[in-house]
RNA sequence: GCCUAUGUAGCUCAGUGGUAGAGCACUUCCUUGGUAAGGAAGAGGUCGCGGGUUCAAUUCCCGCCAUCGGCUCCA
């Protein structure tokens, strides 16, 4: 007999060699029939799999992530048998689980491919093996055995994947006449899987190495429940909606023209006015948090980046130096803004009474993006980066380091990103070479930034050999309309630039110090973070940010001239505002897209001008009633310059 | 840079080896006082760019550019 725990603390006893699913289906038979998977020790198994010895069991359902780890690892594998049956000879690399969904990367063979028009195809055939029912079974293996039973096959990259495991852990699962390599675990039949739908295929480097042989990666997901899956594919078609792209079109926020290039933003009126507002509010805390702002070029002397360091580890990959017609001299589109403030630090002799020094720059800088790899405003290759740098002390570093996350901590809240991560990229202690500065110095800063860490009680996920070359960084990700993360803040502590510069400061003993440097952006970049901002609020921003902050729409023609009076007075009042006459009718307006988006609708017409005023609805059409012009403009200046005040979001 | 797909009017898209269409938007007029009103007329496109095949290319072929979804990369 085998004692089982379970999760409340109540203990079973069991046949020695129970599995789970026995354990499922003599507690409840519905249990038994939703159950997945089994987590055991802590560790998840196969429902089939025998537990030899006392466990704690935690019974996995859809619900639970590793259940639904283990259903769509093994909907991989049923697609991948699909795949076999469909493609003869197709190899296979790897096909794991993901957030949403599964992959499998596969070898269809020189010269086939698997497309789109293809999709339908092989999702009958999975529904096919759905219905035979077939069982998923575990085996474990030899590793000499399974080198024979892949090689026999020609299966060349499951071979070198086998080749790095250990003699003794390597487990196959077969089902049909299908035989994976896989660690699993698996569900016990195919026929757990209800509603398949292969989503899109791409192009993936075996084993992520551009030098490698590309394999196609097809994206699919799976549900126990037709209707999940159709949520889930209005789900996307939503997602599609809150695309900043597409709502960036229509708000007229910003535009890319070919003729001025791939991945050059223009920012058009209204977007400028809505990355005006986020300039100004995050001006306004660093005023608060005693930074000075400063302005430098937008090119620097090639020899600039020389001492950064920059140039070596860079140079060629980016845009080419400029040269000067003359002199032959080189300059380059500055990719960052350090340099330039490095040399701002040493325009004067330094005490340690300056320290610390905080200089914000909105600089914008220049990268060279890989044409594939641009993406609407998140990813673009000129942007403008909400940069400061703070040169302090070695004993200030901590300090100062909190007071940064206090600034991003302000800005998440007051535009309401509750679901961010954060990420304290470390060094890779096992590749040193890689990073530029001394151990000692490494370690300095990695301690700051997981003690700050610690003493805001945020929970940063901590990833090894993630670091900047010069030095340890803690980032914040938001996830996009589609849940793709994105690096928005970053704060970075740098031991090296002062180096490089020969960065000094006289201290309180006479002696001549070394300051450090903190690297910090709490928006990123403005371009990223407002594509990320048009996607949290689907383009309805709060009032404070909205980049047409009300519409006044006359009743009727007669009214145009009154409401472009009334449009003027608002803008007096630092409102923004514009007429809406395109047609006379109200009713019109307001089915308008874009105006939904508007948090003022103005209606001015024959009874309310008679007293000087207006009617008022709010977005999400919200009516307010008549109200006094003047008196509305004041509570809307008043709504705003409360939201642009950082001391009301205090930590 | 690599793999897949796409590029036609301001927007969303249809279509064809014989130099182009719809809906919405736009302009003018008529009708209509109210939460997605109707009618009439009109304007708007070198069918992404370049080359080839052809009597003829927006359509077929090749190259490039841009965009989409990924991969690699990301100071």
């Amino acid at each position: 007999m085998v004692k089982i725990t379970f999760p409340d603390g109540t203990v079973r006893e069991y046949e020695k060699g129970v599995t789970g699913l026995e354990i499922a289906d003599s507690i409840s038979r519905r249990l038994a029939q939703e159950v997945l998977a089994a987590s055991v020790n802590g560790e998840t198994w196969d429902l089939t799999r025998p537990i030899e010895n006392d466990a704690e069991v935690r019974l996995l359902k859809w619900e639970d992530p590793e259940g639904q780890h283990a259903y769509w690892h093994s909907s991989a594998h049923l697609m991948a048998e699909a795949l076999q049956e469909l493609y003869p000879g197709i190899k296979f690399g790897i096909g794991p689980a993901i957030e949403q969904g599964f992959y499998y990367d596969v070898d269809p063979g020189e010269g086939k491919t698997i497309k789109e028009a293809d999709f339908p195809a092989i999702e009958k055939k999975m529904m096919e093996l759905i219905a035979a029912k077939e069982a998923i079974v575990r085996e474990s293996i030899s590793k000499k055995d399974a080198l024979r039973m892949f090689s026999e096959r020609d299966e060349n990259y499951k071979v070198e994947l086998i080749n790095e495991l250990e003699d003794g852990t390597i487990t196959t699962y077969t089902q049909g006449s299908f035989t994976d390599l896989c660690r699993g675990p698996h569900l016990p039949n195919t026929s757990y899987i209800r509603a398949v739908k292969v989503l899109s295929s791409a192009g993936a480097y075996w084993r992520g190495d551009e030098k490698r042989p590309q394999l196609t990666r097809l994206y699919g997901i799976t549900f126990p429940k037709k209707k999940l899956l159709d949520e889930y594919l209005v789900m996307l078609e939503e997602a599609k909606k809150r695309d900043h792209r597409k709502i960036g079109k229509e708000l007229q926020l910003f535009h890319f023209s070919q003729t001025v290039g791939a991945g050059l933003p223009l920012w058009l009126p209204k977007g400028t006015q809505l990355r005006m507002r986020l300039e100004d509010f995050l001006k306004k805390i660093q005023r608060d948090f005693d930074y000075d702002p400063v302005i430098t070029p937008h090119i620097g002397h090639k020899q600039l980046y020389v001492t950064s360091g920059h140039y070596d580890k860079y140079g060629k990959d980016s845009f080419k130096p400029i040269k000067t017609p003359e002199e032959g001299e080189e300059f380059l589109l500055k990719p960052m803004n350090c340099p330039h403030h490095c040399e701002i630090y040493k325009a004067f002799p330094r005490s340690y009474k300056d320290l610390p020094l905080r200089m914000a720059e909105f600089g914008t800088v220049y990268r060279y993006e890989q044409s594939g790899e641009l993406h609407g405003l998140t990813r673009v290759r000129g942007f403008t980066q909400d940069d400061a740098h703070i040169f302090c002390t070695p004993d200030q570093v901590k300090d100062e380091f909190l007071k940064v996350m206090d600034i991003i901590f302000i800005i998440f809240r007051a535009l309401d990103f509750k679901e961010f991560e954060a990420q304290i990229s470390l060094r890779d202690p096992e590749d040193k070479e890689k990073y530029i500065g001394t151990d000692e110095n490494w370690e300095k800063a990695e301690r700051a930034i997981v003690e700050a860490c610690e003493e805001k009680g945020l929970k940063a996920k901590v990833e090894l050999g993630e670091a900047a070359f010069y030095g340890p960084k803690l980032d914040f990700m938001v996830k996009d309309a589609l849940g793709r993360r994105w690096q928005l803040g970053t704060i970075q502590v740098d031991y090296n630039l002062p180096d490089r510069f020969e960065l000094e400061y006289t201290g309180a003993d006479n002696h001549k110090h070394r300051p450090v440097m903190i690297h910090r952006a709490p928006f990123g970049s403005m371009e990223r973070f407002v594509a990320v901002l048009i996607e949290h609020t689907a383009g309805k921003f709060p009032l404070w940010l909205a980049p047409t902050q009300a519409v006044v729409i006359p009743v009727s023609e007669r009214f145009n001239e009154y409401a472009t009076h009334v449009v003027k007075e608002l803008k007096k009042q630092d409102i923004r505002a514009e007429v809406d006459d395109r047609n006379e009718k109200v009713g019109r307006k307001i089915r308008d897209n874009e105006l939904k988006r508007i948090p003022y609708l103005l209606i001015v017409g024959e009874k309310e001008t008679e007293n000087g005023e207006v009617s008022v609805r709010k977005q999400g059409g919200e009516d307010k009633g008549s109200i006094k012009l003047s008196t509305f403009a004041y509570d809307v200046s008043r709504e705003v310059s409360k939201m642009m005040r950082p001391e009301e979001f205090d930590i």
